[in-house]
RNA sequence: UGGGCUAUCGCCAAGCGGUAAGGCACUGGAUUUUGAUUCCAGCAUUCGCAGGUUCGAAUCCUGCUAGCCCAGCCA
């Protein structure tokens, strides 16, 4: 892993070449999402990236809070988004900051543009503005209020400030360039009037900054030296650039855009989770099958495996869409060494050892993990009547098949090779029982003969296990049909999720702590879920199933 | 008077004038007390298209084409 020869993104170039010109003497990045939701693995990019950078040429990463907007933004969102960051390990340590805290001093930045005719205050009301910025194709006009005196102008804003004036009735404009091809250079609003609470500030403030004139701000008052965005931003930076240089910072950020990231066949608009988890399709925003950081972390998904995810990802300016499949691969690649690997029984179906002492109970001893010795050993009781998959049997088997059926011989993983010699079905013809007789020789599960078998199935004791309930997730979309409908609706794929019970579990994981993960051999990997094993049998939560390249011939 | 950005394998993505890295996925084969893992092999004569410059072009030039973003007093 060490010597993996990571070539640089773009964005690390950038910085490098920045350095050695001289153009900034350290990195200072940061993550800056508005509280007004739950971050998901997009988001997860942006952090581990600017926190990355930070890391890697020794910076300062800072946390912020971009809040400049209170008809959106909730306190709840806050502390969601700093849990998730701190499980991310994106580590802000004491550079926790809101923008809110800034508004004095952008307030000051303000006037000083009204002093150096940079900016004004139009009555214009929405419609009108939306009017006089022109089209894609043509050019805006002149706002009537553009020349203003700049005595006039302070006025009006410490008005504003001051609260004489409604909502919508006045707005302050920088003065650029109302023919400017780009619109956002089109005299852009930067503050508004709006008689709101604040999260922060509470009732302090009446007027709010815009983003377009926030951002570059806050970037420039923390030292910001390269402020990270995606790529719909592009168009902002010569308005970025007009900011910091017409307030007069003397060593300004430098704003670099990278493109978003997309998932296939996951569902990451807000609008469509809210719906979602409205008509109850799902079963909230952290809900397993979602991409959020809280479903991710409750689905069983490590802080570590997201991050190899994005590494592996990059970053690029073109838009793309990773395949699902190689967010399952970090997670087993991740889990791999660390996870426990244990026997579970998903669609459990008898087994009789007929010449097993039929009161005998003992005690086996396996490794947790057999590519790990690190993980210790654990005891697991065997006794004569054992569970086991219902699909590790069949009575006639096709080609290729080498689990049990009448006559062969398989080897119960970690404890003995069995024959199976007979089995009973019910009136229907469904297997019940399956009798076997088993070889005391091969414990451990190696025969001193040195006889071979080719299957080996997993088991538990069926006098000692303990029942629980597993919930398999798959794709929440149908991928044939693609991810919206003509209607926007989501196209949810009616097997996301099965929920199993009567499931059987060995004993060894009955002291289990949330978010623990295992390896159910065969079975794929799991976690016990918080959110429902509060009471009762446990809850395991699917991660990611294993690669099985048997398949039953059709 | 529109502007900005992007285009390299099924999916990400290196490459920055010297003859197409890597990963995921997939396909073979070997090992295996998990049909997993591990291992080994295969997988773009070609870089959106068409011209041009050059001994040499994915890389430079010209012209097309396709996709994404922008007309919030959202961020």
């Amino acid at each position: 892993m060490e010597n993996e020869t990571v070539s640089k993104n773009f964005i690390e170039r950038e910085i490098e070449k920045d350095l050695a010109e001289g153009v900034y003497d350290e990195v200072v990045t940061r993550f800056p999402p508005e509280p007004n939701g739950y971050l998901h693995i997009g988001h997860a990019k942006s952090i581990l990236l600017n926190y990355g950078l930070a890391k890697e040429y020794d910076g300062t990463f800072h946390m912020r809070f971009d809040d400049t907007n209170p008809t959106k933004e909730k306190t709840e969102f806050v502390d969601s988004i700093k849990e998730d960051i701190m499980w991310l390990g994106a580590d802000f340590k004491d550079h926790l900051y809101f923008a809110s805290d800034y508004f004095d001093k952008m307030y000051e930045c303000a006037v000083k543009l009204i002093k150096d005719g940079k900016a004004y205050v139009s009555d214009l009301n929405a419609d009108e503005i939306r009017e006089y910025r022109g089209t894609l194709e043509t050019p805006g006009k002149k706002d009537p209020y553009s020349d203003r005196t700049v005595e006039e102008n302070l006025k009006l804003f410490q008005e504003m400030k001051d609260g004489v004036y409604e909502d919508g009735s006045k707005v302050l404009r920088a003065k650029i360039d109302m023919n400017s091809p780009n619109i956002n250079m089109r005299d852009p609003i930067i503050y508004r009037v709006a008689h709101l609470t604040h999260h922060n500030t509470g009732d302090k403030w009446c007027i709010y900054p815009m983003y377009d004139f926030a951002h570059p701000i806050e970037d420039a008052i923390e030292g910001v030296t390269h402020s990270i965005c995606t790529l719909e931003f592009e168009d902002h930076r010569p308005l970025y650039d007009w900011v910091v240089r017409e307030v007069g910072f003397e060593r300004p950020p430098r704003q670099i855009e990278f493109a978003k990231m997309y998932l296939t066949n996951v569902v990451t608009g807000k609008r469509y989770i809210k719906k979602l988890v409205e008509e109850g399709t799902v079963d909230g925003w952290d809900d397993p099958r979602l991409v959020s950081i809280a479903a991710l972390r409750r689905r069983g998904y490590t802080p570590e495996s997201i991050a190899k995810f994005v590494e592996l990802c990059g970053v690029s300016k073109s838009n793309s869409s990773v395949d699902y499949a190689m967010l399952e691969y970090c997670i087993r690649e991740d889990l791999k060494m660390k996870a426990p690997r244990v026997m579970a029984v998903l669609d459990p179906i008898k087994l009789v050892i007929d010449n097993y002492p039929s009161d005998d109970i003992e005690m086996l001893e396996a490794p947790n993990n057999m590519e790990n010795p690190e993980l210790g050993t654990r005891k697991i009781p065997f006794g004569k009547e054992l569970y086991i998959n219902r699909d590790d049997f069949m009575i006639e088997p096709p080609k290729k098949y080498f689990r049990l059926y009448p006559s062969n011989e398989v080897r119960l993983m970690n404890a003995y090779f069995v024959t199976c010699t007979s089995y009973e079905t019910d009136d229907d013809g469904n297997v019940t029982v399956i009798r076997c007789t088993y070889d005391p020789a091969s414990k451990g599960g190696n025969s001193p003969d040195g006889r071979k078998v080719k299957g080996t199935i997993h088991w538990v004791c069926a006098s000692d296990c303990f029942k629980a309930t597993v919930r398999l997730y798959e794709n929440l979309v149908d991928e044939e049909k693609g991810v919206y409908d003509d209607n926007g609706n989501v196209n949810v794929n009616p097997n996301s999720l099965t929920v199993l019970k009567d499931c059987y579990i060995e004993p060894s994981v009955k002291d289990a702590k949330v978010y623990d993960r295992f390896q159910f051999v065969r079975q794929g990997f799991f976690v016990v879920d918080s959110k429902d094993s509060s009471e009762g049998a446990p809850v395991f939560n699917r991660i990611v199933s294993l690669k099985s390249s048997f398949k039953l011939p059709k």
